[in-house]
DNA sequence: TTGAGGCTTTCAACA
DNA sequence: AAAGCCTCAA
């Protein structure tokens, strides 16, 4: 059989970083360099040349999405066996490995994750046992600082940990953090940095495990290497010390993750830290056309602090980059929309070849309500994961009771839910008894212990609920299938049944959502027969929002994407838009004090721009309107950084709300396709409102309704509705996502 | 003591 | 828009 060579496929530098496959391999690719390729054919040539067997393969990606990604390319190449590479993130690995060795240094089997939120109402929790308010103290802010703590190496390394400790006015910080873990530990519950934080635990503390490891895994390779925290080096170092194949690939200029605790001089030491390591530069890039690449190196070479490098073209040149300051945020979004309309009328272009980056997720609002106000179907990535609904937060928190009766968090957020009769009082008291008895709340309630002189009617029948998952659960997999429990616990807990009683618009929405969640467990039993309730939900918290069940709109294939453009990193589009291109914005307010945040912010905005690839269009706003009021806003300053021979510089004036619309003309550049969308496209009537009296519109709460009145004038425009059930209702236009029908 | 409804506040990026 | 806080009726 004949068949022609991979390596044919590959440029000299990709060819040997595909080849050198033993000793500590350093690619430093370029964006658009061809990373991707590069991995996956060194895996294939691994597998296929060298006959490494697939599964001594370990491999990390950022997101869970590109870990399958990677298992599908490789499989492309050598045949299914492929599939059997352990590919994860790093945090997914954790959980694998905490799971088979976490016992040995106190990590229950069945640990609970607990996710941002989680952390938040565990510290708020805890703020009001120390008598503190937490409106004073923000749970959040402590939150990120004992992230950022934990995301530390002196936290990890034992240095001086009381510099650590933050001073805050009426709080010892110590103790809080020493509560906080303390709670953990109680709860059997890891947040995200612990999940990596015991994983290196368990390597110094349990040599017997790591060599496990180490005979399990011979190859390593980590992806986004530049954006690695200390725990991660470690792990990375632990196992690749006894065959020393530890190939790791970055880009210093695509580091964008420092808050977070990636430490940059990961990358920038590796050669120091590893000895005989081979470096291979990555710098011809496939991706982009040639004012894209100036444009991002005029802008990234600003920053001081990076290694001097600068990618080639191999693409031929192309159409030049587009600046358009808008008068406010509307004004940027319909930019936004009639060019995409135009473009797709001129060439042959689908939605699926367009995405509008952005800032901050708050910025979507306008984009989504400009697209689903001409019918193109969007999809956004990020923001809202499904699993972070109410609904499926709900019976999650049940899932992970049963599963870990330990946890709190879970217990106190569904005690009453949906209402049972047990109020903040019963509550309290229910903590006071386990607090005094030093067991667990659910131990109070299973025990039957008397909460106020008697067990309340309410307590009885959760207990119940619990119990019946809890013997279900016991079953799965053996006896009963994981779907079929968490189908009876639903049905335990008569969560359906309180919002089919409720009947709105909204409770149909949570109803549909269940059953999404439902389809969801039938789905991931199929992929694992075996499945299990507790390491479903461990692999579940770790997912992305692009990962969840309902994540594809009406048409992936067919939408155009809308992301932050921390999510977008590893991506590539035919045509961007690189939005809110504003100081206080981009770079962001809170990241412009410093030299160091500005350089990430010029970094994130590299990526942003090298996302391209034949096209991108920079937009900003003159006025936005933010949770603080109206303000003015300066162009960015990587806008400058670009040479503006190199740019078609425009405005755009259409943009309605009670900002007064220029006088300039809405395209003042040369770019005729864009006039014609301005047809579609709908601008607000007099008094700045999008509807009219006496027409139909549906409202997400209550329904269908008929507008009775709308008074009031720029952003403070009231509209009364009169519903089918008789009842009138006066909302702000600019709260309320009415639909015209 | 509970639960519903209204008023206020909040938005930087993420596994 | 959504969550949290507060108030008030039952």
């Amino acid at each position: 059989m004949t068949q022609r060579d991979p390596l044919d496929e590959l440029n000299p530098s990709q060819r040997e970083a595909v080849t050198h496959t033993e000793g500590p391999l350093l690619i430093l690719a370029g964006a658009g360099s061809g990373k991707t390729r590069v991995i996956t054919y060194r895996i294939a040539h691994l597998i296929r040349q060298k006959g490494v067997p697939p599964f001594e393969i370990f491999a990390v990606t950022f997101t869970n999405k590109a870990a399958d990604e990677m298992k599908r390319r490789v499989a492309e190449l050598i045949g299914p066996i492929g599939e059997s590479v352990f590919v994860r993130t790093f945090h997914s690995a954790a959980v694998y490995i905490l799971r088979r060795y976490g016992d040995r240094i106190g990590v229950p089997r069945a640990f609970t994750i607990y996710d941002a939120k989680d952390q938040e109402t565990l510290i708020k929790d805890i703020l009001l046992e120390m008598r503190l308010d937490p409106k004073k103290i923000k749970p959040s802010a402590l939150a990120s600082k004992i992230s950022e703590i934990k995301d530390r190496a002196e936290m990890i390394e034992g240095a001086d940990l009381s510099s650590l400790m933050p001073g805050y006015p009426g709080l010892n910080f110590s103790d809080l953090y020493r509560e906080y873990q303390d709670r953990l530990s109680r709860s059997g519950a890891l947040d995200f940095n612990d999940l990596l934080i015991k994983t290196v635990v368990l390597m110094r503390r349990s040599p017997e495990s790591l060599t496990e490891l180490q005979r399990r895994w011979r190859y390593f390779m980590i992806d986004e290497y530049q954006d690695t925290n200390h725990a991660q080096y470690l792990i990375c170092k632990y196992l690749s010390s006894a065959t020393r194949n530890l190939c790791v690939v970055g880009d210093d200029d695509q580091s964008i993750y420092s808050w977070r605790g990636a430490d940059i001089r990961n990358i920038l030491d590796f050669e120091r830290d590893f000895d005989e390591t081979k470096v291979v530069k990555l710098e011809e890039n496939y991706r982009s056309t040639v004012p894209i690449l100036d444009a991002a190196w005029h802008v990234i070479r600003n920053n001081v602090n990076r290694k001097e490098k600068r990618l080639r073209a191999v693409r031929g040149d192309g159409e030049p980059l587009t600046w358009c300051r808008a008068n406010n945020e509307y004004g940027e979004a319909e930019y936004v929309v009639s060019t995409i309309l135009s473009l797709k009328k001129k060439e042959a272009l689908r939605n699926r070849d367009f995405a509008v980056f952005y800032r901050t997720n708050a910025q979507s609002r306008v984009f989504e309500e400009m697209l689903r106000r001409e019918n193109i179907p969007y999809r956004v990535v990020g923001g809202l994961k499904f699993y972070d609904r109410k609904e499926i937060k709900d019976i999650l928190a049940y899932l992970r009771l049963i599963a870990n009766p330990a946890d709190g968090v879970s217990l106190l957020r569904i005690i009453n839910v949906p209402a049972r009769g047990i109020g903040a009082a019963t509550v309290e008291r229910l903590r006071d008894t386990a607090y005094t008895a030093e067991i667990t709340e659910w131990e109070v309630i299973a025990r039957g212990l008397a909460i106020k002189g008697k067990v309340p009617a309410g307590i009885t029948s959760f207990k119940k609920i619990i119990e019946r998952g809890m013997a279900a659960s016991a079953l799965v997999p053996e006896t009963m299938k994981l779907s079929a429990m968490v189908r009876e616990l639903i049905e335990a807990t008569s969560y359906r049944e309180n919002l089919e009683e409720e009947n709105s618009v909204e409770s149909r929405s949570r109803l549909e959502n269940i059953e999404e969640f439902i389809n969801s467990v039938y789905e991931y039993e199929a992929r694992y027969p075996d499945a299990a309730l507790d390491r479903f939900l461990q692999e579940i918290s770790l997912l992305t929002s692009e990962e969840s069940p309902d994540a594809e709109g009406p048409d992936p294939l067919n939408s155009i994407t809308l992301m932050t453009v921390h999510n977008a990193k590893g991506l590539e589009f035919p045509v961007v838009f690189l939005t809110g291109m504003e100081e206080g914005i981009f770079p962001h307010f809170n990241s412009s004090d410093t030299d160091a945040g500005i350089e990430e912010e010029r970094r994130l905005c590299y990526v942003g721009i090298t996302r391209a690839m034949d096209r991108i269009f920079l937009t900003g706003a003159e006025m936005r309107r933010s949770y603080s009021g109206l303000s003015y806003k300066e162009p960015s300053r990587f806008i400058a950084e670009i040479p503006a021979a190199t740019m078609d510089v425009r405005e755009y004036g259409e943009g309605g709300y009670s900002a007064p619309v220029r006088d300039s003309l809405p395209f003042n550049g040369p770019y005729p396709g864009a006039v014609t969308s301005a047809v579609a496209l709908n601008p607000t009537g007099g008094n700045g409102s999008r509807f009219r009296t006496r027409e139909a519109v549906l409202h997400p709460k209550y329904g269908r309704g008929r507008i009775l009145a709308i008074e009031g004038g720029g952003d403070n425009v009231k509209i009364t509705i009169v519903f089918g059930n008789g009842d009138k209702k006066t909302f702000l236009e600019k709260y309320t996502p009415l639909q015209k029908l």
